[in-house]
DNA sequence: TCTGGGGTCCTTTTGCCC
DNA sequence: TCTGGGGCAAAAGGACCC
């Protein structure tokens, strides 16, 4: 919310030309962010789209908006939008799949350019990464020539743009490069940023969704600089301690947080919105399987192990519970996953509720190289670890969908609905 | 007219032990 | 035996981000 709060804040801030170079001493966060990086991507594919309102899309009946190109946004088209709304908003508006693949490789390819520039690189997601470069300028020379010149390559080798914020903080970094899209280059001089931050609307604020910008404009605060003119104590009382003291800190441009490369993952889950709400408990449980199997291959993948397992339900009117039990060993066994997700959920006792979604978690994670192997460990667990991992191999040589647990397999050997998205026949 | 899927972090509640 | 905390970890929910 706040990116599209500060778009809407306008005012291009780009400096007039002739009033000379901004002055980026001490600048040395960037953050790069690609512009509208899904549909960018989907495009080079079909120049013939290129100058028409383009979104990029899943799902048949229950999709949202991934991506939608600067010529569908001026319909009112933004990301996270229902995507019945987004055709009614712009009927005209091409939708394409997404392709995940080839975003993947592309932001592999960004990251490379980032990387040829500083070590200290923190991806966000795909598309956006903060960069360090206090120690590149010897080589590259200023921020913000460094930052033209990561925008350069990225347009040459990948064509697409990006646009980046160039300033001494994450925070303000981030800001600006939304500020400076689509397609450019913002600096914020250190002695600009109170200047720079005070007229923005506080959902700008990192951590500002729309639940907090609801107390805060009861509280009579709409501006950045409103909320920086209010006593500490004050927000406090109204935000709990943590987020005051944060948000007071950001509006006067103070935030320590440093630049990380390669943090480490805390969780890793996958959850399904059914095509149609499902009211059979045995649909659900092989759905739960399907979860917990594709987890915990991602976790054996990732060298990793996890604790906790978290079940998620979402009813028919979007209301959610989350139900969770630590084990006491760390696992990346997909049926000792799915078996616990299992337990929670026949412990819910939910006798036919209509479901929309259900989802797997696993949390509390440790390599797998640093996790001794259990002795307390049950052979049965032990088997279908061994089971697995000669799973995982037959898909490295042979592809996904090689092999699957027989409950997912129908009686003449096809696999059931691979999606839960996915209708009819295919 | 509805609301995806991948996450992180924080707060509050709860259960347990002392 | 009852009550009351303090401290802790786990559980649950919610807000937020892309």
């Amino acid at each position: 919310m706040s990116r599209r709060q500060l778009e809407r804040s306008g005012a291009g801030t780009r400096r007039p030309a002739g009033a000379g170079a901004p002055d980026d001493t001490g600048c040395t966060v960037l953050h790069v962010d690609m512009d509208a990086f899904y549909a960018s991507v989907s495009l080079r594919e079909r120049p013939d789209l290129h100058g028409l309102p383009v979104i990029v899309g899943g799902g048949d009946s229950r999709g949202v908006v991934l991506s939608a190109t600067y010529e569908a946004r001026a319909h009112g088209v933004h990301s996270a939008m229902p995507m019945s709304r987004a055709r009614r908003l712009c009927p005209s508006a091409v939708v394409l799949r997404p392709d995940p693949e080839e975003y993947a490789r592309v932001s592999a390819g960004v990251m490379e350019v980032f990387r040829a520039v500083t070590p200290l690189v923190e991806p966000l997601s795909l598309d956006e990464a903060f960069l360090d470069v206090a120690g590149a300028l010897r080589r590259w020379g200023s921020p913000a020539v460094l930052g033209q010149r990561i925008r350069d390559r990225i347009a040459d080798e990948q064509g697409i743009t990006c646009s980046v914020g160039v300033a001494s903080t994450k925070f303000v970094a981030k800001l600006a490069s939304t500020r400076s899209k689509p397609d450019g280059l913002l600096v914020v001089p250190r002695d600009e940023v109170v200047e720079f931050l005070h007229p923005l609307p506080v959902g700008a604020l990192w951590g500002v969704g729309p639940a907090t910008e609801a107390t805060l404009l009861r509280f009579g605060l709409r501006t950045v600089g409103e909320v920086a003119h209010t006593p500490v104590r004050t927000l406090q009382r109204v935000l709990g301690p943590t987020a005051g003291a944060h948000l007071h800190a950001l509006s006067w441009g103070r935030d320590e947080r440093r630049v990380v490369a390669q943090e480490p993952e805390r969780s890793v889950g996958a959850e399904e919105t059914f095509a149609r709400d499902v009211d059979d408990p045995e649909v659900v449980r092989r759905e739960l399987l399907r979860l917990s199997e594709r987890v915990a291959a991602r976790l054996r993948a990732g060298g990793q192990q996890g604790r906790t397992v978290t079940l998620k339900v979402r009813f028919a009117d979007f209301t959610t519970i989350t139900r969770a039990r630590t084990l006491r060993e760390a696992t990346d066994v997909g049926r000792v996953v799915y078996a616990t997700a299992r337990q929670l959920y026949d412990a819910l006792g939910l006798d036919r509720a209509r479901l929309r979604l259900v989802g797997v978690r696993v949390e509390g994670l440790s390599d797998t190289e640093r996790t001794p192997r259990q002795l307390v460990l049950d052979e049965r667990a032990e088997g279908w670890r061994e089971a697995e991992l000669a799973v995982d191999r037959a898909v490295l040589r042979f592809g996904a969908g090689a092999v699957r647990p027989a409950a997912l397999v129908d009686r003449r050997g096809a696999a059931t609905e691979p999606r839960a998205t996915r209708r009819g026949g295919g």
